[in-house]
DNA sequence: ACCTCTTTGTTCAAGTTTCAAGGACAGGCG
DNA sequence: CGCCTGTCCTTGAAACTTGAACAAAGAGGT
């Protein structure tokens, strides 16, 4: 609980953010909060699930035979094993999603796109596709949308589990 | 999905994002969904709370008197009230928060930070900053800060139902 | 005063997420 | 084989979120 600033900041003192960096962190919390909000409304009235259930169908239905181990499915969407378990419970009832033993490892279970669930996709994807343009890409410039690219994508890999070269000094 | 277009922007055919806004798009998710999972469990872990809920305690320490009508901090922190009620419900069990009575609005209810609530956040501000830093900022440069910024202010006004002392004409 | 429409904040029920715990199998090693 | 240890996934309870419905009080108009 220590840290070990030294250089520019006193040693047991945080450093804080900048009155810049406060204004750009709030803009990202806001519209963060906002979007996801939007597209979860969004696709609970249309496709009568949230946000994070379409993406676990978007991902199977591209993965060859509409079908994936959960554990990597779980891995794909950036969740946690229990929380697909419980999520494809559900999709399950809804019958947009069956499982499957998996032959070779009898732990395994694949989680499988029914047609119901593919049918789910065509109806809605439009609109989806529909609101995220609307809500992001329609207001920024292509510079803005390559920039917002490789700024998530630093950021996403920075965070990754397992991933990347990440042995930062830990300080905290 | 096949059926595919070939004329740039046909009528009723809906338009799919490009192989490149799907990466923009999906770094996107991956990050953000990163992101606040590892803010949220920070701030569970050092400070019994998830990140929202310590947006709330902010929020409030830095109004006037810490406090701040219910509607006025849901509208500050992008909840709904129902989702504050229960959260202020929470914290208060908590010790961080009182609720007031609002004199001139016999409805009305204040928020308000307790010492024990500043206390928390005193002890816990210094690591959330730290964690921010680490997965944001100290991985971007100052362009890309700057971009991010604007990206972000950009989305959140395009998605607030009307905000910015907007004093505008609302025909109705 | 009266009537109506809006605002404020809460509550209920249903749905979702988290965390800790656990059952079942796989892989390696003596 | 028997015994670890790790992986795969599920479960249950508690915490959190959501949307609709609600009571109470303000705000205006007539």
């Amino acid at each position: 609980m220590e840290t070990m600033n030294t250089a520019s900041a006193p040693a047991d003192e945080p450093q804080w953010l900048t009155a810049e960096e406060q204004r750009v962190w709030r803009a990202y919390l806001h519209a963060t909060t906002l979007l996801e909000d939007h597209l979860d409304r969004q696709l609970q009235r249309d496709a009568g699930m949230p946000h994070i259930y379409y993406g676990l169908l978007v991902g199977l239905a591209e993965a060859p035979h509409r079908r994936l181990r959960m554990t990597e499915l779980a891995m794909q969407a950036k969740i946690t094993r229990s929380r697909l378990s419980h999520a494809v419970a559900r999709l399950e009832k809804s019958g947009w999603v069956r499982r499957e033993d998996c032959p070779s490892d009898k732990r395994g279970q694949f989680a499988v796109l029914t047609d119901a669930g593919l049918e789910v996709l065509r109806r809605t994807a439009p609109g989806h596709v529909s609101a995220v343009r609307q809500a992001l890409f329609d207001r920024l410039t292509p510079e803005q949308q390559k920039s917002l690219g490789e700024i998530m994508q630093i950021v996403a890999e920075g965070l990754q589990p397992n991933e990347a070269g990440a042995d930062l000094p830990w300080l905290r």
